[in-house]
DNA sequence: GGGTATACTTAACACTGTTAAGTAGAAGCG
DNA sequence: CGCTTCTACTTAACAGTGTTAAGTATACCC
């Protein structure tokens, strides 16, 4: 019966196709400038046949920015996991997760600048793909509470502050990029390095 | 000649009657729910109507964006402006700057955490409203650092780091609204306090 | 009172996401 | 092979969007 897989594999290969046009198009001209025509278009099919591989253009683009958020989490796995000063690991996932920001806009626009939860349901699933991220960073700062670094202060309200001050800068980066900023090195520095500073205080 | 003041008052009027009617549906339904055929069914004019006193959509959300702001940069500068200690000053406006944006989500929203500068002409004009509360905040700096109470930061540095931390806040409480937070008074003063206290080290 | 400017409306365009209905062809089965 | 059924896909259409061009009635000016 390798006839069903067969069929699996091709329609499999149609999707993938779909997810690498849309994606392409997202990145380049932003997720309100992309239209399904577009899209089907681009992988020179007629704009229908998207529907049957994805529920709707929200639910295209999700798939895109989860797969995307994905090599996020595993990047911050692997720089908190890393041996050494687990404050040194915070910081360089902090960082990692501004570059990653700045370097996906688009993705991280529609994740996390985006208000998600109208629909009370599907909360959880909605910026699943990002706050599983957040949630790794929290277990970074897990370790450092437990390694005695961060007195005086508990697992939520330091991780939340510290995933704030990143989504701050990121987020004011890509919002207005032709704003005169300072170099973007040291006004991360010199965010990241005070925050953590006042946790250890 | 009292026709013609008359007819700018009655198109003032309208003026004023429109940009009502959307302020209310645009803060209570979101920019991209309210169309223009709303707005005019609530005013009881024609869409087109519209058109005769605002160039477009975004120029009637500017508009009120606009408004809205000034109201903003009235309150930091009466708040700056105030004697006593400017680091505490400073920490109360930007208590205030978060408290205004939760006030305001729907108009924060257009206004800092949508992308701006497409169009490298209107940079200035775009986020003008928002950028002219954040050139009063980056005035309490100038004078903390004045007071010698900030040594080793620059004005452009520290009050950019500023204005990211309390937009960090800000925009993730309203675009992840049912997120499980810490109180928000916990939240807002821990970061503050060690930004601030960053700053002073 | 006749001509002109003003304020407004009606009709339409080009486009959007999305759905219902239709079609060619492969698969399954006798 | 021949018939039916299912699958993958397309065509046509709907309801809505922001926006513009063309038309209309009314108030103003002389």
């Amino acid at each position: 019966m390798g006839v069903k897989e067969r069929r699996d594999r091709q329609k499999n290969s149609l999707r993938k196709e779909i997810l690498d046009a849309a994606r392409d198009l997202f990145a380049s001209q932003g997720y309100e400038n992309v239209t399904m025509r577009k899209v089907a278009e681009k992988i020179e099919y007629s704009p229908t046949t998207i529907y049957l591989h994805f529920q709707d253009k929200a639910d295209l683009m999700r798939s895109i920015c989860e797969e995307t958020f994905d090599r996020l989490s595993r990047k911050l796995e692997k720089i908190l996991q890393s041996p050494g000063d687990p404050v040194e690991c915070l910081k360089r996932g902090l960082r990692a997760y501004v570059d990653f920001g700045l370097e996906y806009p688009q993705h991280y626009r529609v994740t996390f600048m985006t208000p998600h939860d109208v629909d009370p349901d599907d909360v959880l699933v909605a910026g699943s793909a990002g706050l599983k991220a957040f949630s790794i960073l929290q277990q970074g700062v897990a370790d450092c509470i437990r390694a005695g670094k961060f007195p005086n202060v508990d697992v939520a309200s330091a991780s939340q502050a510290l995933w704030a001050t990143a989504h701050g800068i990121t987020s004011l980066l890509i919002s207005h990029a032709s704003f005169p900023w300072v170099s973007r090195e040291k006004l991360i520095n010199l965010m990241v390095d005070s925050m953590l500073q006042g946790m250890a205080a």
